[in-house]
DNA sequence: TTGTATGCGTTATCAA
DNA sequence: TTGATAACGCATACAA
C-alpha cells in the first residue's frame, strides 16, 4: 500500500499553486488551456485522485447516502438495494448499507452512525420507530426517503414511497371474481404490518365492488412465512370449508396455503385459487406456478435515490414528496 | 435540519479548551473527574457527536469498509453481505455496498471510488478482474478480503476466503454412491467459473475414490439458472440415457434438472437422484424437497470482516491469510 | 490536569 | 489567469 499523492504533490510537480490544480481537477474555469492540459497529464501520470474525505469536510457533502433495511438477506430489500445502488452509482454517490435486524435499538444506532458520517441522505425501509421518534431521527438528515412506512406529517426533507398494496389487493380480488370465485379468504400476514393493513383495505374494497360481503371469519393473520400461510389456511378451511380462493400476504404464505389446501385434499386451482404477492423467483418454480402480484422493487429503489437527489437539489421550500408504485398481476397457474 | 454542535461549541459552553472535550469524548486520560462528568453532561445535553469525517481526516481511518459484489439481489451475496455487515456493526465499522453488475469496468470504478473514500478495507466477492489488474487494484487498500476468487501470489494485505467446493462435490458423490448410484452426471455450471472448476475437481476425485470412471460425456456445462439445468439435463439424458444421479451446480440448476427428468418420464429420486448446491430457501419448498449442500454464507461474510480487522491490527509482517469454509450435505428427498 | 499550536487534504474567498 | 490565506472539525505533539 503506497502513499497517495496529494493535491500539493501535483502542484509542486507542476510548479503551480494548489488552487490551480484544484480548479483543473474540478473542471472549474480560470486556468489557461495549456496549464490545464499540463496538469491533466501530471494528474494522470502521478495517479492523483482527490481525497473525498478532505473534500467532504469543506464542501459539507460526502456524496454518500445510507440505506437502512431490516435485513438485506430478504430478497424484497435486496432488490430495492440493487435499484438504489444503481441509481446512486450513476450519479456519483456511494451507499452505506445498514441492517437493523428488525431491532429498534439497532435501527436507532444505525441512524446515529449515519449521522456521524455526515451523509447526504438516507433511504429508510420499513422503519419500526414510533412516529415521534421517527420524525426526530429523520430531521437530522439533509434528505430522507421513507419506503413502506406511513407517516402523518412528513417533514419537508422527507419523501415517502409506498407500494400500492391496496390496488394490488383489488386486482387480486377482481381476478378471483372474474374467474367465478365468490368465497375469497385472506391470509393477511402480520397484523402490525402497515402493508398488511393496506391489503386488508384493498381486499374489503375489492369485495365491495363485487357486491360480496366481508366476513371477518375469512380473514386470518399469520407470520409472513410458509408456515404462517399453512397454519392460516388450516384455520380458514376449518372455519369456512367452502372457501374457493385465498389471497396471501406474500409468495411464501401463498406456497404454505397451497400446501395446506393440497394436504386437505383440495386441488389448486380447481377447488381453491391462490394468489400471492411479490413475484419472487420461487413463484415461477413451484407447481402449480404461482399467480402473484409483481412490483418492480428495483425501480422503487431507484426512485428513492432520485427522490433524495430531488430534495437535495431543490430550493428548500416546496412540500413533501410522495410516490406510489403500482403492482401488476402476473397470471400463472394457481389462479 | 438544524446545525450540529462542534467540539468547539461544547468547549465554549463548558469553559474549557477543545482538547479537554476531545479527551472526554475519546475516553482518554488526563481530565479531572469532575470536569469529565460536567463535559459528559454537556455533550449529552447539546447532543454533540463527533464528526467522523473530520476525525477520519486526521486519524487516517474512516471506520468504513467497502463490500463489492456482482449483484446484491442474488441471495448468495445478500447473505454474505448480511454477515459482513453484522460483524462490521459490532466492531463500529460501516459498510459501503457496491454492485458490479458483473461488469469489469464497473468493478474497476467501484474500487476506484472506494479508494477515494479512503476506506479501511474491502471485501471483494467473485472478482472478474484478471490476476494482474486485481493485484494492482487491491494493493491500494490497507486490507482486502477476497471471497471466491483464487489468486496466485496474494499480497500481504489480502486474505482469501473460499467455499470448499471440492469437498462439497465429494460429499455429494459419496452420498450418491452410498445410495447405490453408479452413473453420476454433472450439470457443471459456467465453464469460466472457478467454483465450477473446483466442483469438477471434487467430482472427479469423488468418482476416483469410489472406483468409478470419469466419462467426459457425463459432464455438461450450463448457465447457472433453472433453464441451464433443464437444457444440460436434456443433453445428458440424450447422450447417456442410463444416468441415475445428477450433481447440479446450484439449486436452480438442480430444479431445472428435476423438471427435465420428470418431463422425460423419470422419477426423482427413484430413477434419478439430484443434489444441488447452496441450500437456498427454495430447496425446502419444492417437491421433492431438494437434497443440497449447505454453506453458512453469513459466517463467510463475518469471517471476511474479521479477516480485515486482523490484517488492520497486526504488525505488518506475517504472511497472507487464507480461509476455507466447508459445506455440509442437507439430505432431503431428491437424493 | 489542562491548554496551545499545528496539520490532515481540500475548497472558498479574496487579492494580485 | 493565477495564487495566498483561511477555513472545515478534529486529534497529535508538546508545553505549561
Amino acid at each position: 500500500m503506497k502513499k497517495r499523492p496529494t493535491i500539493a504533490d501535483v502542484a509542486r510537480a507542476a510548479g503551480v499553486s494548489l488552487m490551480t490544480v484544484s480548479r483543473v481537477v474540478n473542471d472549474k474555469p480560470g486556468v489557461g488551456e495549456e496549464t490545464r492540459q499540463r496538469i491533466r497529464d501530471l494528474v494522470e501520470e502521478m495517479g492523483y485522485r482527490p481525497n473525498e474525505i478532505a473534500r467532504g469536510l469543506v464542501t459539507r457533502q460526502t456524496l454518500s447516502i445510507g440505506l437502512v433495511v431490516p435485513d438485506i438477506a430478504y430478497p424484497f430489500f435486496a432488490q430495492i438495494a440493487r435499484g438504489a445502488e444503481d441509481a446512486a452509482f450513476e450519479t456519483g454517490y456511494s451507499v452505506f448499507l445498514l441492517n437493523t435486524a428488525e431491532n429498534i435499538e439497532r435501527e436507532i444506532s444505525a441512524l446515529d452512525s449515519l449521522h456521524q458520517k455526515e451523509i447526504d441522505g438516507v433511504i429508510l425501509c420499513s422503519s419500526r420507530l414510533p412516529s415521534d421518534e421517527l420524525v426526530v431521527a429523520v430531521e437530522r438528515f439533509p434528505a430522507v426517503a421513507l419506503i413502506n412506512r406511513e407517516i402523518v406529517a412528513p417533514p419537508a426533507n422527507v419523501a415517502t414511497l409506498n407500494v400500492n398494496d391496496s390496488l394490488g389487493a383489488r386486482l387480486a380480488i377482481q381476478h378471483f371474481v372474474a374467474g367465478g370465485r365468490a368465497r375469497i379468504a385472506l391470509a393477511a400476514g402480520p397484523a402490525a404490518s402497515t402493508s398488511a393493513q393496506r391489503r386488508i383495505d384493498g381486499y374489503r374494497a375489492g369485495l365491495r365492488s363485487a357486491h360480496l360481503d366481508f366476513d371477518p371469519e375469512m380473514l386470518e393473520f399469520c407470520t409472513p412465512y410458509m408456515e404462517g400461510g399453512y397454519a392460516a389456511t388450516e384455520a380458514l378451511l376449518t372455519r369456512r370449508p367452502r372457501v374457493d380462493a385465498i389471497f396471501a400476504f406474500n409468495d411464501l404464505v401463498a406456497i404454505g396455503a397451497i400446501q395446506a389446501c393440497q394436504d386437505s385434499g383440495r386441488r389448486v386451482p380447481d377447488d381453491i385459487a391462490v394468489i400471492g404477492v411479490d413475484d419472487t423467483p420461487l413463484a415461477a418454480m413451484i407447481r402449480p406456478r404461482l399467480t402473484t402480484l409483481h412490483t418492480d422493487l428495483t425501480s422503487l429503489g431507484r426512485q428513492a435515490m432520485e427522490a433524495i437527489l430531488t430534495i437535495l437539489n431543490r430550493d428548500s421550500g416546496s412540500g413533501p414528496l410522495a410516490y406510489q408504485l403500482d403492482p401488476r398481476l402476473v397470471v400463472r397457474e394457481s389462479a
